[in-house]
RNA sequence: GGGCGGUUAGCUCAGUUGGCCAGAGCGCCUGCCUUACACGCAGGAUGUCGGAGGUUCAAAUCCUCCACCGCCCA
């Protein structure tokens, strides 16, 4: 006799069984050689957890997502690539790493030499590379382990040398100046798009700047402007005073001299539109804070540096790159006492320092509140300081005249982007319809994005990362590409304009480490800076593949099919790779991106780690189980941006504080029910014959299950087809819980105790078991297989015999996924059975109201028409009753309390309270009044008739006459008690 | 500031192109340890569909305005 299933569900064992079960045959490997005519290829690249710390809720979302799309996919038989890896994540990985480094042992990173430090951050990267890839295979993720890739591996590395020669050969990379975001904590650059943006309650300081000469206007006599700004330090590098040639005192100010406070330099007042006119009526809040006088700081504001560039104005950087006052880095004029008292100090420091001064001076004229957006950077949250500085940029729409062929050119109509440039590879797609976005919305947030694209840069200062493979040489005496003309097939140069003069760089091929030895020993340098993250994670979906190589795998598996992520990463990296897929691999990277919710806790707030109110996935899984979490996830993933789990602090046995969320319960208690019920089921199949079946004596329960069934399966093979996911859990959770357990179960028990009846019940509960838990496997993985498994012990073979096959895998995880079972479906069995229950429904009612103990047997009739006595069985059985006659015009016995099913009349017998039967017939009436009321008001309407559809009135004039013969019934049933 | 989303039962959410008395799960109330399951079974109660206008025979659903909450972008 084979053991049966332990009598207590125990997720953890389940899951340790089944991971080992899975890992062992490599049921997830993708094979591109069995890629061919018959099996068509689905792909999905996992979007690479960052190493910099464990994963979240929100991994856990996105991740079970992918995995019952994956799976599904799987189980329908295509040649299936889930391909897992994780992010080194430069900047956010580096600074964890300098933070714990300096808690710990209180160095910073320059007490270290670059390869030590980077040592120390690999050894990060380890760590938490095995943790977050133990913790995707504790959550049931199907992804294919061998391929298993990290953005800074060789593999990836190739590819990124491959891809940046590939944009420096194109003359996509340049050198530029620009004011970029500056991150004084972490130092170094960042894109736009890793600044958040943060209310500040700040102040706008108005600081008086002296004219060198007084200036008479309306014979008023002014001998200074005044400037306000809500950072006054960098007034140090003030090159001009603007203000707007509209404004009325400009006449009189342009081109008149102040001497910058503090530093005594002379500038002049310049005129620029760009200056807003002061207006204290105005909605604009600009206008009501502007005193017409706008300070210019070319090299410490990018709208200064606009400014700058068409006045011609001197640029004087007055920091150093950590954010203090310095005369190291272009400031040449500090060299009053006052100027030289402020070197050395933070920015913040010199802030209070200036205004200090200024009051001292008298020439503090106001301070008034302002709250304003201040950008922050994503990574060591201080004020970004914009920051001038040389920088590699990528240009995004520069057409690329070797694409023209493939991709066209000109403009995308409406748009300054260039069809064959990386803005415009990546935008066509979208316009064209093969870029698709669930839900649909999102698509907006991708094409503004786009079109309003500025150059990429993609230098960081940073020494975790992909090291640039540029190399310079500053261009002293003639041209120093010259002397590497004997390389000339091995790299690519350009000169740029830098601080210390022309500079020539040379990038080097891929694999040709003797070329840049070579470089080097004739005294050319290596870049020290590294490539932003996101420029590797562009090329993920086919780095990982191999790319440049023609591998058999970019071949089977490039193009993929969806990526699945969240709305954050839209801009940063979805944009990035179709950018980079079409330009590399000449193809985008997948035709669908399903962007899924974000979490928040029960208050709408995000989680987080300041705030504390984030659920560590293991935990989840470890109180109530992966599967459990993975129902719940994926059954309140609807189409909204936000999914609220509220949190709940839970002690552990060791007493470590966390949190968990009573949401999990819903996933647990699903999983404790299938798992009792197919124990259930189980226990009734042993010794199952399929042989013994026979499709003509299955009796209508089957038939009605089969038929439920084939429905369920059609619709949750659509709902998964078109990315929803709570949808097709509700399916599941209503056939299984309702029709199967509550039902069908409880019907079958006693025709398993009848030798007649017990084969054919056994090979449609073991049919339909097995159809049930392959439609569930996707969502919850473990436990299906788990019971799967079992099931092939005990039934090894469960076809139904003529009129559906089950085919016998070795592990559900490779089983097929249903096909349709189409012929199975039977609505008029679906209705017989529906109005079945509706009248055990009503009997049950009526028990329960009059305190009927489920014990006691009843007896009923009912007022039937023709052809439902052949149910009365199935009635008997499940409202307890040891008699019930059906037929047509019964009399209501004395003492019979009366429910109306329908138009059909249910009595039970000898309930003697007339009294608490009065009550019902009264509330049901009330009911039935009010109903009523609605319909015969609607239908007393003229309009109503005359203009709605005649479908409308029909059905309403339907519902009238139902509602007015069930109340004629209720009303003689009164009056019958009154007797 | 621009864009997007949300506001439906105590909680978390469904509600297709407007059309039966607005649904589910949890929670709540009542009764049950009915030999698969008390993480269960049976039954029950619960809604001014954020507010105000409008369109329509008919609005949770469409339009306008407002309020509040949230996210993304600058």
């Amino acid at each position: 006799m084979t053991e049966q299933l332990s009598k207590v569900y125990d997720s953890k064992t389940v899951e340790s069984q089944v991971n080992e079960l899975w890992l062992s045959n490599s049921y997830f490997h993708a094979e591109p050689s069995r890629n061919g005519q018959q099996r068509k290829a689905f792909t999905i690249v996992i979007p690479p957890p960052n190493v910099t710390a464990p994963l979240h809720l929100g991994h856990a979302l996105n991740n079970t997502l992918q995995d019952i799309l994956i799976r599904f996919h799987r189980m329908e038989q295509y040649e299936t690539l889930w391909m897992p890896g994780t992010d080194h994540a430069g900047i956010a990985t580096q600074t964890v790493v300098e933070k714990r480094i300096l808690a710990e042992e209180g160095k910073r990173r320059t007490d270290f030499r670059r390869e030590e430090f980077v040592k120390r951050i690999q050894a990060w990267k380890d760590e938490y590379e095995a943790t977050i890839l133990a913790q995707l295979k504790a959550m049931g993720c199907s992804c294919d382990w061998q391929r298993t890739r990290f953005t800074m591996d060789e593999v990836c590395a190739r590819a990124v040398r491959a891809n940046f020669f590939k944009l420096f050969k194109d003359g996509l990379i340049y050198r530029g100046k620009r004011i970029v975001n500056w991150d004084p904590a972490t130092q170094t650059v960042l894109a736009d798009d890793e600044v958040e943006h943060e209310t500040i309650q700040g102040f706008f300081w108005y600081l008086k700047y002296p004219l060198t000469e007084p200036v008479e206007i309306d014979g008023r006599r002014i001998e200074h402007v005044t400037v306000a700004t809500t950072r006054p330090e960098t007034m140090l590098g003030d090159t001009a005073v603007a203000m707007n040639p509209a404004d009325p005192r400009a006449k009189y100010l342009v081109g008149k001299m102040v001497r910058l406070p503090i530093v005594g330099r002379v500038i002049p007042i310049i005129a620029d539109e760009h200056v807003v006119l002061p207006n204290p009526q105005s909605e604009d809040e600009k206008a009501r804070f502007s005193t017409g006088f706008l300070k210019v700081t070319p090299a410490h504001d990018p709208d200064d540096w606009e400014i700058g560039r068409r006045h011609n104005l001197p640029v004087i950087n007055i920091m150093a790159p950590d954010g203090s006052i310095s005369d190291k880095y272009g400031w040449q004029d500090a060299t009053t006492p006052e100027a030289r008292n402020l070197l050395g100090m933070d920015r913040f420091e010199a802030r209070e320092a200036v205004v200090d001064w200024f009051r001292q001076e008298n020439l503090l004229e106001e301070i008034r509140d302002y709250a304003h957006e201040v950008g922050h950077s994503y990574r060591s949250h201080v004020p970004i300081e914009p920051y001038l500085s040389d920088q590699w940029y990528i240009a995004v729409k520069q057409p690329i005249p070797h694409l023209a062929q493939e991709f066209g050119q000109g403009m995308i109509e409406g748009t300054d982007v260039p069809v064959n440039s990386l803005a415009g590879l990546a935008l066509k797609p979208l316009l064209d319809g093969h870029l698709r976005f669930i839900p649909e919305r999102y698509a907006k947030t991708y094409q503004t994005w786009l079109e309003n694209l500025r150059d990429w840069p993609i230098s960081r200062q940073l020494w975790w990362g992909h090291r640039i493979p540029a190399w310079s040489k500053s261009v002293e005496d003639g041209d120093p590409i010259k002397e590497l003309s004997d390389l000339s097939e091995w790299i690519h140069s350009i000169i740029a304009e830098t601080d210390e003069g022309p500079v020539t760089f040379v990038c080097v091929a891929p694999e040709k480490e003797d070329v840049e030895k070579s470089i080097e020993a004739r005294g050319w340098k290596r870049d020290n800076d590294v490539l932003d993250t996101w420029f590797s994670s562009a090329l993920w979906p086919f780095s990982t593949l191999g790319w440049p190589q023609e591998t058999p795998e970019l071949k089977a598996f490039y193009p993929g099919d969806v990526l699945c992520t969240a709305r954050e990463i839209i801009t940063l990296w979805v944009s990035r790779m179709v950018m980079m897929g079409q330009y590399c691999a000449g193809d985008i990277p997948f035709h669908d991106v399903y962007i899924h919710a974000m979490i928040q806790d029960g208050e709408g707030r995000k989680m987080s780690k300041s705030l504390g109110n984030g659920i560590d996935p293991l935990i989840a899984i470890d109180s109530h189980g992966a599967d459990a979490m993975r129902f719940t996830l994926a059954s309140m993933t609807t189409d909204t941006q936000d999914i609220r789990i509220p949190v709940v602090p839970m002690t552990l046995p060791d007493g470590r504080k966390v949190n968990t969320s009573p949401k999990f319960d819903v996933g647990r208690n699903f999983c404790n029910k299938l798992w009792n019920a197919s124990r259930f089921a189980m226990m009734n199949i042993e010794g199952l014959d399929p042989a013994g079946f026979d499709a003509a004596q299955m009796d209508i329960t089957d038939r009605w299950i089969l038929s439920r069934l084939a429905t369920t399966r059609d619709e949750i093979t659509d709902s998964l087809n078109t990315f929803k996911f709570s949808e097709p859990l509700g399916q599941l959770y209503h056939f299984f819980w309702n029709d199967f357990c509550d039902w069908y179960l409880e019907w079958i028990k006693p025709r398993m105790r009848d030798d007649a009846s017990r084969p054919i019940a056994q090979n449609a509960l073991a049919f339909v078991l097995d159809a049930t838990l392959r439609l569930l496997h996707p969502f919850i993985p473990f436990i299906t297989e788990g019971i799967y498994q079992k099931l092939n012990e005990m039934a090894p073979v469960r076809g139904l015999k003529g009129i559906a096959a089950a085919d016998r895998a070795a592990a559900i995880a490779i089983a097929q996924w249903p096909v349709s079972l189409g012929a199975l479906k039977v609505p008029e069995i679906e209705e017989q059975i529906r109005w079945v229950q509706e009248v055990v429904r009503a009997i049950r009612d009526i028990r329960s109201q009059y305190n009927l103990p489920p014990s006691s047997k009843l007896t009923a009739s009912i007022n039937a028409p023709r052809g439902m006595d052949a149910n009365t069985g199935l009635i008997c059985q499940l409202a307890g009753l040891e008699n019930l006659q059906l037929g047509e015009n019964l009399p209501k016995p004395n003492n019979a309390a009366t429910a109306i099913v329908e138009g059909t009349q249910v009595y039970v017998h000898n309930v003697i309270d007339p009294q608490a039967e009065r009550a019902r017939l009264q509330k049901q009436k009330q009911e039935i009044e009010q109903a009523m009321k609605a319909v015969q008001n609607k239908l007393a309407n003229p309009n109503f008739v005359v203009r709605a559809k005649p479908e409308v009135v029909a059905q309403a004039r339907e519902k009238l006459q139902q509602l007015q013969e069930q109340l004629r019934t209720i009303e003689k049933h009164l009056r019958e008690l009154e007797r």
